[in-house]
RNA sequence: GGUGUGGUAGUUCAGUUGGUUAGAAUACCUGCCUGUCACGCAGGGGGUCGCGGGUUCGAGUCCCGUCCAUACCGCCA
């Protein structure tokens, strides 16, 4: 047995017995006749005592430790004369009477605490070091309760976990495929799921009505704070449903995982339709944990040769409350916040509600005082507050606003981390058009089902036809999204036809699931979270990385073990694959 | 593919208008210290200033190129 208690257990309670710990050193104090040392596992720390004049050879042998030496040590828990109340075992110490190294350690790069003198780059490399730290352990432990608890709740509710195949086939539709050569059929090629849809779809027509998977996803696109290569997903479908049964479901989901995880109870979760999320926050995930919607001016701008509002599509703005003493230089920095090239909002105008009740804007040259007070009237403005107005083409600038929006709703402090408010974002298009390419592609899927109602518009206005798809958003970060799927064969059929899909290439790609569908395809849908921005939601990170285990850098590489890398010759040659040659690095 | 930011000691960073031997903190090593818990005190070692080129009497500093990291845009739910 190497240990009979872990390092974060013992208390006053446990003075006197006789105990044996294992773990790694944390920190020695020497302090001439004694020596301290913190000995850290998972779960907590424990003070280790040595005294000089009760045993010296133990004491020397204690001050030969290093950092991060694996021990084994054996003594009698006592009470300290000193405390530290900061640690839950900083009551007691042990009173070592056996100390056994074993395993050395090389003096790690950075130092193994919370707040650690190590970069990102460093700690990635030395991943299973930095996993040792507090911080980034306790978000895998969140984690795993997530998990955890998102099984529990399901597998209460009749779901049943079916694993799918990882070595799938490839489809061009949505993101890019990681593609695996098949040696056994050369030049032919796996992709990596970049969902498992097709398959829980099937599991459906097989009268699995209720499966769930807590899955890995791949998409081989180029990464963000919130994205990876590989990915993990709540993904769950269900049979006989209808959008309402889908939400009510795991809205109970989401509850149950805020109460069971970090104890907070969640009203009831609001639903705004995605016409409305964009008319009034300019994104199709809005953050509703602040108000500053958006106010719409354009008809009471026209007429006063302001070129700038006269030529665009769209004048709007938002409103900042209290913000009419924004200095010159603030106003600047807006101005130059929204014109950075990743935004590209030509100017900002603003308009000043003084105190004093008058309006000073930038635009008083084309715009009376009058005039100003209408615009704020609409604005619901009131002394000290500032407004902000864009304009230009409609969708652009809705987004600009947006970014505006949620920059002012930072800078006042209106973006708590620990303020949850969930969003249920409702009737999706169904198509968006690519303009370029001058046709339709599926906003979610080719399987969503289009509103009973909207199916005539399939012909005469493809781009109005509304979805049976959701998407749930917590605090403006989209954590997941589903739709009610096609289970009828002649609308999946015309469905294809509008993506201008021809029957050859959809029997080609989709052939499967279209025979299956003619043997009795029950009613379904479904809804995938993305477990890795849902843990950072709870665990307040602004980046999935730190609740990964072992994640991916900005260019898909695993800086730890330098994956992907090249491989032998003859392991090309077995796939029948030829490169390109290229320099060596 | 694009834009911004960064790259200097093991680590995190500072480094003025281009000017003498490149600094701090921390980590590491040595010594002192019997109640520390970010222990303290004294001393010490440690540098391809990312890489390549250029301008200059002189480059960590200016210019060009390149590589790496990172945030974002494109891309992607």
């Amino acid at each position: 047995m190497y240990r009979s208690k872990t390092c974060g257990e013992l208390r006053l309670a446990d003075v006197n017995n006789e105990v044996t710990l294992a773990g790694w050193v944390a920190r020695v104090r020497k302090m001439g006749g004694m020596t301290f040392i913190d000995l850290r596992d998972r779960y907590g720390i424990t003070q280790l005592s040595f005294n000089q004049e009760v045993d010296h050879d133990l004491f020397e042998q204690a001050n030969k430790l290093g950092r991060e030496f694996v021990v084994q040590i054996t003594g009698k828990v006592a009470e300290r004369s000193s405390k530290n109340p900061n640690i839950p075992t900083g009551e007691i110490e042990i009173i070592v009477s056996q100390l056994k190294v074993l395993n050395q350690a090389k003096t790690p790069p950075f130092t193994i605490e919370t707040d650690t003198d190590g970069g990102d780059d460093i700690r990635m490399k030395y991943r299973y070091l930095d996993l040792r730290r507090n911080v980034v352990r306790k978000n895998l432990e969140l984690r795993h309760k997530m998990a955890f608890e998102t099984r529990r709740y399901l597998d209460e509710r009749g779901f049943l976990e079916v694993e799918t195949p990882v070595l799938i086939g490839s489809t061009p539709e949505g993101a890019r495929d990681f593609i695996v050569p098949s040696r056994m059929n050369q030049g032919e090629f796996y992709a990596l799921p970049q969902s498992p849809q097709l398959f829980k779809q099937l599991l459906m027509v097989s009268g699995f009505d209720r499966y769930f998977q807590i899955v890995k996803c791949f998409r081989d696109e180029d990464l963000r704070a919130d994205r990876q290569p590989e990915f993990t997903q709540i993904d769950c479908e269900m049979s006989f449903v209808q959008q309402d049964d889908v939400l009510n479901t795991f809205e109970g989901l989401t509850k149950h995982l805020f109460k069971t995880v970090i104890g907070i109870d969640l009203p009831d979760f609001p639903r705004m339709s995605y016409a409305d999320a964009m008319k009034n926050y300019g994104s199709d995930k809005p953050d509703i944990r602040f108000g500053m919607k958006f106010v719409e001016l354009k008809d009471l701008t026209e007429g006063h040769d302001f070129v700038v509002f006269d030529s665009a599509g769209y004048v709007g703005g938002i409103c900042a409350e209290g913000c009419a003493s924004y200095t010159r230089k603030q106003l600047d920095e807006l101005t130059d916040f929204v014109k950075r090239p990743q935004i590209g909002a030509k100017g900002l105008i603003y308009v000043r509600y003084n105190e004093d009740g008058s309006l000073k804007s930038s635009v008083d040259k084309f715009y009376s005082e009058e005039d100003l007070r209408q615009w704020a009237e609409r604005f619901g403005a009131k002394p000290g507050d500032l407004m902000l107005v864009l304009a230009g083409e409609t969708e652009k600038t809705q987004k600009q606003l947006s970014e505006l929006r949620l920059e002012m709703g930072s800078r006042l402090e209106l973006r708590d981390k620990n303020n949850y408010k969930c969003l249920w974002v409702v009737d999706f298009p169904l198509l968006e058009k690519d303009e370029e390419l001058n046709r339709f592609f599926a906003k979610h899927h080719p399987f969503t089902s289009p509103k009973p109602e909207d199916i005539p518009l399939l012909d005469s206005d493809p781009a109005a036809v509304r979805a049976n798809a959701y998407d749930l958003v917590i605090n403006g970060v989209e954590i997941g999204g589903g739709s009610i799927r096609i289970h009828n064969s002649d609308l999946q059929k015309k469905m294809f036809s509008v993506l201008g899909f021809t029957e050859e290439r959809a029997q080609e790609q989709f052939g499967f699931l279209m025979n299956a569908f003619q043997y009795g395809a029950p009613p379904h849908g479904g809804i995938a979270f993305g477990l890795d921005r849902f843990v950072s939601i709870f665990a307040g990170l602004d980046s999935i990385r730190d609740c990964i285990a072992f994640p991916k850098n900005n260019a898909g590489r695993d800086v730890m073990i330098d994956a992907p890398a090249r491989v032998e010759q003859e392991q090309l040659d077995e796939l029948g694959i030829l490169l390109a040659p290229q320099p060596r690095k």
